[in-house]
DNA sequence: TCCTGACTCTTACAACGTAAGAGTCGATCC
DNA sequence: GGATCGACTCTTACGTTGTAAGAGTCAGGA
């Protein structure tokens, strides 16, 4: 009798990457807690410690499927003004987060040190050396638009503190206590325009606006 | 013989908080691998199963850790204008973040809907209402706000992807690949010379001026 | 004195990460 | 051909985890 007969979920052979998608597959399926070592083997038709033949341990499923995540990360079109091409690395931080949330929420607080991340952090970095920013301001600008982006995403993913869109129509201002809270409370209904892509629009025009002020000229 | 003989790191009885004080306490202490409910237990002179009657499962006791490090966050001064609020509230979040770096990262992508951290929230919205802005208007300044705190604090806490500053005086820099990133690589010196504080400061300033700027008036 | 309720303990179980080592099989040599 | 080998997978096993179930403890009120 034939020892594994449910490859049926995989065409090619097991490898890192392969390993690394099916993570993140799973996990955007079924949430974090779904992410076992035998849950991720029986996902792949393979027993749970097939998988440490292409990983280390667990912990480094987590670390690749980070990476693999950020390697998605798109960079900006060639000799883009520095205005430009932040703007596109934080709209491109947010589409990957929101294209895969539960990875995303998972891995947001591992520091990124993978090579094919690093491109899209270095067109940046020469498109405001390129406009004369000093290196030391150009990492300045670059974690201030990495530090918007990546918090606004994980706030939109994990559910923002006061939230005006949510499943149930409800959010967190239903529950508001008016007594408490009555600029927030009584505001109900105007509170709930807001709209997530507008408010990243906003922030982001205005961070890199107040940069241009202050630290490129 | 007596059961319990272990309870010196306990004065009073047994609670929520003291359960989740424990936890941060423990968690900064060994590490977000630590908190265990036998080990949170053993940390109050208890065993694990005894937890559960202050607090539901283990998850409660990571939303309780958020809670209760984020209603450390002080109101701004009352009648404080938005600028000066809105930085205060940055400050406030980053000044919690950093002190609790661990607790943090560990509980960075949970909503904040306690009460409590809701105040300063109603203050700087307040603010921001006092000065002229719609309530929607307001909601997308504290947005942009509260991501970018959360976020560069969350970076801080977590090592930055270009990061300047490390333990050994290297950081993430020193193993920068020379020919594919020419431009990170050839400054390595400059780039040495950012802070983070200088960092933060840069970022809020700019984005406070650019939200001056388009939306309030 | 007995009850009651709040708290704690003991015991138990299924699921977890992973160490150790044995089985399988295609490729590469003689 | 057969032998060898390396890459991969499986089985088995161990200690640890979260927590369900229920019994023990004990202060305060009847």
């Amino acid at each position: 009798m034939p020892v594994a007969e449910d490859r049926s979920r995989r065409d090619g052979p097991l490898s890192r990457t392969a390993v690394l998608d099916a993570a993140i597959a799973l996990v955007e399926r079924d949430g974090a807690n779904a992410l076992t070592m035998r849950r991720l083997g029986a996902e792949l038709g393979v027993e749970a410690m097939s998988l440490y033949h292409h990983v280390p341990n667990r912990d480094a499923v987590l670390s690749g499927m980070a990476e693999r995540l950020m390697s998605q990360l798109q960079p900006p079109p060639k000799g883009a003004g520095w205005q430009d091409a932040g703007e596109w690395f934080a709209r491109q931080l947010r589409i990957v987060a929101t294209s895969s949330p539960q990875t995303f929420a998972l891995t947001a607080m591992r520091p990124l040190l993978e090579t094919r991340a690093l491109e899209p952090v270095e067109a940046l970095l020469a498109a405001l050396v390129r406009a004369g920013a000093s290196p030391a301001d150009a990492l300045m600008a670059y974690r201030a638009l990495a530090s918007y982006a990546r918090g606004y995403a994980l706030a939109e993913v994990a559910g923002f503190t006061v939230d005006a869109t949510s499943a149930d129509g409800e959010g967190a201002l239903g529950a508001l206590d008016t007594d408490a809270f009555p600029i927030l409370a009584g505001r109900r209904d105007e509170l709930r325009d807001v709209r997530a892509d507008r408010a990243f629009d906003v922030g982001l025009e205005a961070l890199i606006a107040g940069l241009s002020a202050t630290l490129v000229r």
